[in-house]
Parts: structure tokens; sequence; C-alpha cells
DNA sequence: ATTAGCACTCAAAAACCCAGAGTGCTAACC
DNA sequence: GGTTAGCACTCTGGGTTTTTGAGTGCTAAT
């Protein structure tokens, strides 16, 4: 049953694939040989299709309709069929014009980057942002909004900003809220936030810290401000897939939106995908996630200098233009390290 | 034609609503004397709804089906005879328990406080933020990143950050960029957001700055920092619709999504619903938008003190609760106003 | 090995029918 | 007068049946 797969075989395979992408209904013999020039006949090209769905590449939805790739289908497609078409000048031109970071908030950037891929792809476009916590740590400030209010700005190196709002105990004057700061840069050079955090956790269980007031305020002051790390994802271009005819039909509709909802779903998909540097693609089922059934992502994690930070990629239905989208993802994906290399 | 909407007409329009707000289907003179009980019979009930349809409240699908309020209907509604109930205790203390703004940043606490509208609703909540340019300044803080790097920080007296990435031409020390900070904040104090801007921008052409260039540095770099403020607008719960059975074929569902995948539309919304103070309503067409035409928008306004700054609310299909939606808007609107009270 | 031919299959679309809910009107009723 | 029962009529939605057409698998001829 696990015959090598010939040369024609390959072909035709490619032949309903692309074709199946372009139209998103099941393919049958005739219309084969009709769209792709393949010089044979619709009766030898249905011995080979059958061949085919023996050996697992293709199913038909029931006798009588044509036939539909599988997972198993595209990932050969993309493994080692596909050949992957180079960006036009023009695309690359778009991206990196809306990739601009100057003038603008990180996460800003970040967002229009997720935009611009869901708009470049027609899919969906995902970005995860550097967690937070893996950034250096470059200043953190203190400023009284009012008698018991407090608000905690913490920079990082590569520009990241988190803010919180602390509610005080006591009255601190904005004198002591500033000592505090410079006390706490000074201690907190060039470790990562993550370290930071640690360091804090530490000290607050020191001897010293017991004895110094106004110590123990600031520690307080920064841990409430590091804890709840919560990855940034930015999805965008949900109605982008509205307009993929496999989810024409309302409950499917329905079900996709629910699932991307709560970002926990996107969240796990993105952290199995920065295991690995570079291009990935994960193929509906692949993913081991229900929901996912159908969906493929593609997607390219970035970096800052040699570290991997983030990931970002398209999702769309597993029929998508993998030719088309994964140069957009390996592109955005690598302008995007440069901007953020720390020059 | 124009008479008088008699005491048993108010009734009966009244159970149509309610039935139809309950069912979404064109509810008829049978069902209707069968679940009010109305002590009248249906041929009756036909000849009242006879009545009301000429006078514009009601409109029939088509013949032979039941009837279903008009939005001049739901305007009588809510203005005259829906009694709004009072929120139950469980859910103001949920509204509660959710808009603690202690630990966050004050924009998360406003998405937060948006997905509370969205999910005690069952619609869509809408948040807007209060407009950057109108908070009282507090500070700006330009950190340096790398050579030619800096961000620039700039903190409201409520709380809120905004920060901008600027590439600078000339490299400029941090000492610098402290000096120019202190020397911005002395003078800046006091003032709103958008009359610093004006400030700024009258500075800059003054002799003065001609001859300091690290003045003139700092003033570019707080422009930089100021311009572009666009509303921040929170939306939630979009899911929460497909739910609502008007929209359960696909056609309308893309339409929906599309038109709020930008968010320029609901800013209209909801930059008409802050021209008044309150809790106001807007009622399908009445929005003069296309686009809302079956949907309706039900807004609050909120304060820091004694000004309006933003606008929260609830959009859903004009087929909803308003007595029970109403409620909730209008707590949750008081409660950040109480929270964003500079104490 | 390839192809033409043919009988067979099945889903989707069109055509059709029917029941049910609703209406408007008229005439009787209180 | 307002109210109600009765009746003929209308329309939609749902279910069933028919038709159509694309597609298959097999066999026999090339």
């Amino acid at each position: 049953m696990e015959e090598q797969l010939s040369e024609r075989g390959k072909r035709i395979l490619e032949a309903v694939i692309e074709d199946y992408i372009a139209t998103a209904e099941p393919v049958g013999s005739r219309t084969l040989t009709k769209s792709h020039a393949l010089a044979l006949s619709p009766a030898t090209v249905r011995n080979v299709m059958s061949d085919l769905e023996e050996m697992g590449f293709l199913t038909s939805p029931h006798t009588s309709a044509g036939r539909i790739p599988t997972d198993k289908a595209y990932r050969l497609y993309v493994n080692s069929i596909l050949e992957v078409r180079n960006l036009t000048r023009d695309n690359r031109e778009e991206i990196k014009r809306r990739c601009q970071l100057a003038g603008r908030d990180i996460s800003e950037v970040l967002k229009e980057t997720s935009r611009l891929l869901s708009s470049t792809s027609s899919y969906m476009g995902v970005v995860m942002a550097p967690r937070f916590a893996a950034n250096v740590f470059r200043q953190l400030e203190f400023v009284k909004l009012s008698s018991h209010r407090v608000l905690a700005i913490l920079i990082s190196q590569n520009g990241a900003v988190q803010n919180r709002l602390i509610e005080t105990e006591v009255e601190i004057s904005q004198d002591d809220l500033v000592r505090m700061g410079n006390y706490l840069n000074e201690q907190l050079k060039g470790l990562t936030i993550a370290q930071v955090r640690e360091r804090l956790l530490s000290e607050m269980k020191s001897e010293k810290v017991r004895y110094d007031a106004m110590l123990s305020q600031a520690i307080v002051l920064s841990e409430a401000t590091l804890k709840s790390d919560d990855a940034q994802i930015f999805v965008e271009g949900q109605a982008n897939i509205l307009d993929q005819p496999e989810f024409h039909d309302a409950a499917k509709m329905r079900e996709i939106f629910r699932a991307f909802e709560s970002k926990g779903l996107i969240l796990d998909l993105l952290d199995r995908a920065m295991q690995a540097e570079g291009v990935q693609i994960f193929i509906g089922a692949e993913s081991h996630l229900v929901k996912m059934e159908g969906m493929s992502l593609i997607t390219s994690t970035y970096m800052t200098g040699k570290d991997t930070v983030g990931v970002l990629g398209v999702i769309g239905p597993t029929r998508m233009g993998y030719g088309r989208v994964i140069p957009i993802v390996d592109y955005t994906a690598k302008l995007i390290s440069r901007l953020l290399e720390t020059e």
C-alpha cells in the first residue's frame, strides 16, 4: 500500500491541490484535464487519483463528487512540491512602508503589522509581542497622581512600556518616589525584567528591608508593577475569513469566532510555533487542536539580535495560498527583526 | 390619521414589543392574547393592531405573518412605556468587582469594562477612552534607547500614558534628555495636553528657540510625541451578536462584521453620543447610519469631576432588552466616573 | 499502459405540496 | 357603540419528490 509516489502522481496531486485552493470545490478528473494541460485522458487521471486516494492523499466527500486533498497531501505539497514565489517589489515596498516604527508606540507597530499581514494575505493576521519579562530592564519610574495613587511605569530597553496604577496604603511624597526610582534603577541596571522580578522577591525577604520602610515600599511598588505579564497578542482581519466559502454557513462562522474570541487558543499555537526558529507551517489537525481543523497556520519567529522574542503569522483555511503567503510571513518577520534591533 | 394612542393601544403595543423582543418572531393576534393576559379576543386585538400599523408603530413583513414593531414603536417604548428595572445586588457586585482599576494600566481597565458590558448585557460592549488631548498634563519623560532612538513618554494627571518612539537626527545624551524633560515639565505644568501642544507650536516659532538648539530639540521631540491622538475605542464581544437570530444568515453576519471592523463607524456614533450628558439611546436608523439599521445603541457618558470625558455603552439588535441593559450601562458609567475621580 | 464507453451514484437544485399561522371583513352580539 | 365569532383568503416554511449533472468504477478495445 505504501508504494512510492510517481512523478506523474505528484504532478496530478499538485494539480488537484491547486485547483482546490482556487475553487474550494471538490475537483473531478474531467475538470482537471481541462484546466491543467495534462495530456492525459480523464480516465487515466481517474486511475491515478484512485491510487492517490488509496495512499491517503485524497478523499472524496462522497462517491460521485470530486476529490479533495487531505492534510497529508498539503503537507507533502508544502514540503516538496510547492515552490515559493518571490515577493513582488510592490509587495515588499508596501510591507516596508507600513512597518515604520518611528513615531509610534511599539505595540501600535505590532498591531499594525498584524493588520498588514491580514490585508496582504487576505486571511487573518496574528502577532505575538515579545514577552515583556524577557526584555532587558531600562528604567522604572514612579509618578504620584494623587494622595494614594501612584503610577508606575516600567520601560524596557527595546522601547516597550508597561504601566500600572497602584493604590498605596500610606501617602508617599513625589520626592521619595523619585528617590526610590533612582535607587532601583541603579540596582537593577542590565537585568532582564524576569531577573528583576526575582531579585526583588528575594530582597523582600532580606533583613535589610525590614528596617528600611522606604525601600520596602519601593519593592512592593515595583513588584506590583511586574506581576501578571500576560502575553500580548494582536489578531486582525477576522472578518476576512468570513469570505472564505468553507465558512459560508452560519454555524461554522459562529464556531470559528467563538474559538478565536478568547485568545488562549491562539496563544497555545503561537507558543508552540516559538519552539523552533524560522517559518513553520501547521496544517489542520496537525496542531492537535480540535478547533483548528480546516485551518492552517503559517508562522515565523522574529528576533532582536540573536534571541527569538516573538512570533507572527497568518491563519487561514487549510486551503490557503501557501505559495503566496509564506514569503509574506517570512519577509515580514525579517523586517520586524531588523526594526527591533537595538542598533 | 394622527389620533392619540389610547391606553389600551399602549398596552397592546407594549405586549407586542415584549413578545418580539423575547422571540424575534413576528407576533400575531392570537399568540398575543395567550401570552399576555389581555382579556380581549384575538379579533379585537387585530383591530387595535391594525390601528397601530396605520399609525406607524407596527409593520408586517407580509400579509399573514404577525407584526413587528417599527423604530418609532421602540422609541415610544423606551420613552414612555418602559420602566427600567433596578439592577440586582449580584449584578452590581459583579460590575464593581470587575472594574477595579488598581494594579492595572488604565486602558486595560477600560478594555475590561468593555468586556464586562458585553458579558453582562450579552450584546456588544463599547468603550471610548478619554481623548488624551483633553487630559491634564502631568509629566513628560525622555528615555534614550540607543544612539538615535529616544522613547518619549507622556503621562497625564489621570494616569493615562502614551509613548512614542522617536528617531532623532542627531545623537542626544541622556543627561540632555533629562534636562529637556525638566524644563518642559516646569513650563507645561497644569495645562491640558491640547494646550500643551498649542503652546509648543507657538514656541517653535518664537525667536528664542532659534538660538537654543537644545530647546528646539526638546520641542520637536515633544511635538512628535503629541501628534496624532486618535481616539481609543474598545469593542468587545462581537461574537455575542452572532447568537442573535436576526443575524443567523451568513450574508448579514458578514455585513455586520465588516461594518464594525474599522472602528470609524463606532467612533462616529460615540462622538455623537458624547454631545449630551447621561444615558442616550439610538434606535436603528435614528443614527442616520445605514449600517446601523436593525441595531440599537445604548450609551452613557462618563466623567472625571465635572467634565464629560468619554462614553461607553452597548450595541445590540433593535430588538434588545432595553429594560435590562439600560441600568447596566448607566451603573457602569457612574462607577467608572467614580473611579476616575482624582480623589 | 491508456482510453473510450457505459451503467451507476449521489448531492444539490428545482418543483411541488401542504399545514399552520395570520389577516381582513362581515355579521351577529351585548 | 364596541366587541366578538366565523369564514374565506394569503402567504411562508418545511417536507417530499423529481430532475439534473458531475463524477465514479469497471470493462473492453486500442
